[in-house]
DNA sequence: AGCAGCATGTAAGTGGTTACATGATTGT
DNA sequence: ACAATCATGTAACCACTTACATGCTGCT
């Protein structure tokens, strides 16, 4: 009926990736899928103690002096790949600058503008991390196994990507999830500039 | 503090292009907004109750048989005016597929090019709504006064879309909704096309 | 008479965020 | 000593969906 939680699914493949805290199961999931994924504590802790009843974790002993460290269970992993394959949820769509574009008749002066122009330099943002993402992941082929971060930054690349030499399974799966980003983010940098450039036509909507 | 409710923005939005019953209201913005927007009665409901007590709204007294028909006051039209100003929350991205791509290893064999295979679908399916309602809205430049819905199937459109002639201020802002929704569409499929080709040369993925 | 669509609302439940409270550890 | 970070949890609140209850209208 309701639609199911997400979080044990992304607590689970946090974990998928080695034993963590808490803590460092929403650093790992903000750093990494942070464009496209959200957990908060208030969901993480909870999440943790259900997988914990069900089996599908288990909290070690510290070997660290503070916090529980999490690792999956075989039957935790399993119930991973089972979420994995569920469809998930599509919540309904709730785009704001959309329906703000929409009735942009009743916008301020200058406001449709203003608009779109947040709108591109989000894009243009966004398109910069990932380029550094991007030459970061793509120089290193094999060896350090830890979570790559957002940390530098790069022009924004326009050339559509190319279909990228396969690497090992878990680096495509990556790439893949990076290119999608890249192919939202320009394709709304497209679409902003191009209503910009309308918009300067239209001089009703000036300002 | 908290995610300010968005509904009230939608009902005054769809009041603005007429007097409607509060079911009017949900078919009107599904109808047109549909891919970008959603109201269920439990949010449209209530909301109309606030809007009357501030005084956004009037309900007059039924020319209709049942319902009652609300329409914008003038200072419901200036709370439009002020809430479209407002940039509007940015809820935490949480993107189903993509947490699913991302731990793709872990994914049953096939799953992942079951999941691209859907998005292609999904976003094709969406293309050849939104070519259906372009040549609708572009068919007519003036007189029809009233919302145009979706109806038609037309062929998915490869070439990117031209700046578009700017018609008058209405037509332009549905059109940028529209083309909107074009652009990411027509990303997520050249995306989804990639990822599967590219899964295809990695054998380890196939299924 | 009966059914499909129009119309209005309420109640329950859920997933999720935010804020708060608390404490340990580490570096300066 | 002090601050920043690590770490864990809970409580309050919120928007929203779903399901339900109810009745009217128009058509066949």
């Amino acid at each position: 009926m309701a639609r199911p939680s997400q979080t044990e699914l992304a607590v689970l493949g946090a974990l998928s990736t080695g034993p963590m805290t808490g803590y460092e199961i929403r650093g790992s999931i903000t750093g990494v899928l942070g464009h496209f994924w959200h957990e908060s504590f208030g969901q993480i802790y909870p999440a943790l103690g259900r997988l914990e009843a069900q089996g599908a974790v288990r909290r070690r002993s510290p070997g660290r002096t503070s916090g529980s460290v999490f690792e999956l269970t075989r039957s935790g992993r399993r119930r991973l790949t089972a979420l994995l394959a569920e469809p998930g949820p599509t919540p309904p769509a709730r785009n704001a600058l959309l329906l703000r574009l929409f009735f942009g008749t009743h916008l301020p002066d200058g406001g449709a503008r203003d608009l779109l122009a947040d709108a591109e330099a989000r894009a243009s943002a966004a398109l910069e991390e990932y380029a550094a993402v991007r030459s970061e992941i793509e120089g290193v082929t094999e060896g350090v196994p830890d979570a790559t971060a957002i940390t530098a930054a790069a022009p924004p690349t326009e050339e559509p990507a190319r279909p990228a030499p396969p690497a090992d399974p878990e680096q495509a799966y990556r790439t893949m999830t990076l290119s999608f980003g890249e192919h939202m983010a320009r394709a709304q940098q497209a679409w902003a500039r191009e209503c910009l450039t309308m918009l300067e036509g239209v001089s009703g909507a000036r300002g």
